[in-house]
DNA sequence: AGTAGATGGTTGAGCCTTCAACTAATACGA
DNA sequence: TCGTATTAGTTGAAGGCTCAACCATCTACT
């Protein structure tokens, strides 16, 4: 705990890269999405979700633990999506404390049309730009990156 | 504007794992640094562009362009800085308009204070995982996709 | 059965960000 | 010089996220 590992000149290059890059792909991703289609891409995760799941229910927990986001900021989303009709929540017989969150029909037509916008924007920004081993490095990168963090890493699981 | 470019298989795996990996980045970091110094990643970065310049002190403007925020979003941000103490606005003699923030002692003392940590959290995150090889082609990554998209790319330039 | 603790989920306050509207000052062209 | 268009920066409302506190229910142990 003694002294500070700071980073080296080619080390802040990187990370400034880094942090550009992302930011960027993320700041655009979410107003393509907003702009387009109404949504900010948290709910545009949670109906992916949703619409992968067998009948498009799932436990809100198990729901909140696939999308690595708190109980809470799940909660406060899909109270919101269910004003907008995206979602209904259904209880659960066997454990009433539980709730089921269900994609409806709306939701599920809101998801297709907003995919091809979103897909679009996720190719040109990233995909696009990068050869084929550029994506694959990156793809392992990732994987390394997020296996050596630690796990579950926020408010996700468990808090 | 015809068919869709949908991910392929393996373009999906690496997304889902690009995603999962910069997300647990960047909340890690956000938590890090709100626990330990109580300010968000946002007026860390605000802090180390007005440390760099020149008497500590940048025009708004300028600092907006740098940290890549909307004017309001950096407005919003200095104001809230200012309570702190960590920022005090000038006039630009200049320009009416205009307007300088600079960066306090007690700014300083609060970046110097919060850095350690935060450079920490960097690297056991991000640097301790990979390799040297990783690191450059990470590098080299996201310098292209930085310099394929679109520039400015939101808020931060111009709008 | 009775109780202590864990789990599922919600809620509200506070903060940050975005968007659009707005003021004030400058630059530019006729 | 007048008028128009830009540019600098701020503001307020609306929405999303975090944190901590909070019920209700379930589990496990005695």
């Amino acid at each position: 705990m003694g002294d500070v590992r700071w980073l080296s000149a080619e080390e802040q290059r990187v990370w400034r890269n880094y942090m550009a890059a992302t930011r960027m792909v993320e700041s655009c991703l979410e107003r393509q999405l907003q702009r387009d289609s109404g949504m900010p891409t948290t709910y545009y995760e949670i109906m992916v979700s949703l619409s992968e799941a067998p009948d498009r229910t799932l436990r809100m927990s198990e729901l909140a633990d696939r999308s690595r986001f708190s109980r809470s900021r799940l909660s406060h989303a899909v109270a919101r999506m269910e004003q907008e009709g995206w979602v209904r929540r259904t209880e659960c017989p066997s454990d009433k404390r539980g709730a089921f969150a269900v994609l409806t029909e709306k939701g599920f037509a809101a998801l297709a049309d907003a995919a091809p916008g979103h897909v679009e924007q996720v190719r040109s920004l990233l995909f696009d730009a990068l050869s084929d081993d550029q994506i694959e490095l990156l793809g392992e990168i990732c994987a390394t990156v997020r296996k050596a963090g630690p796990d579950p890493y926020g408010p996700g699981l468990g808090v």
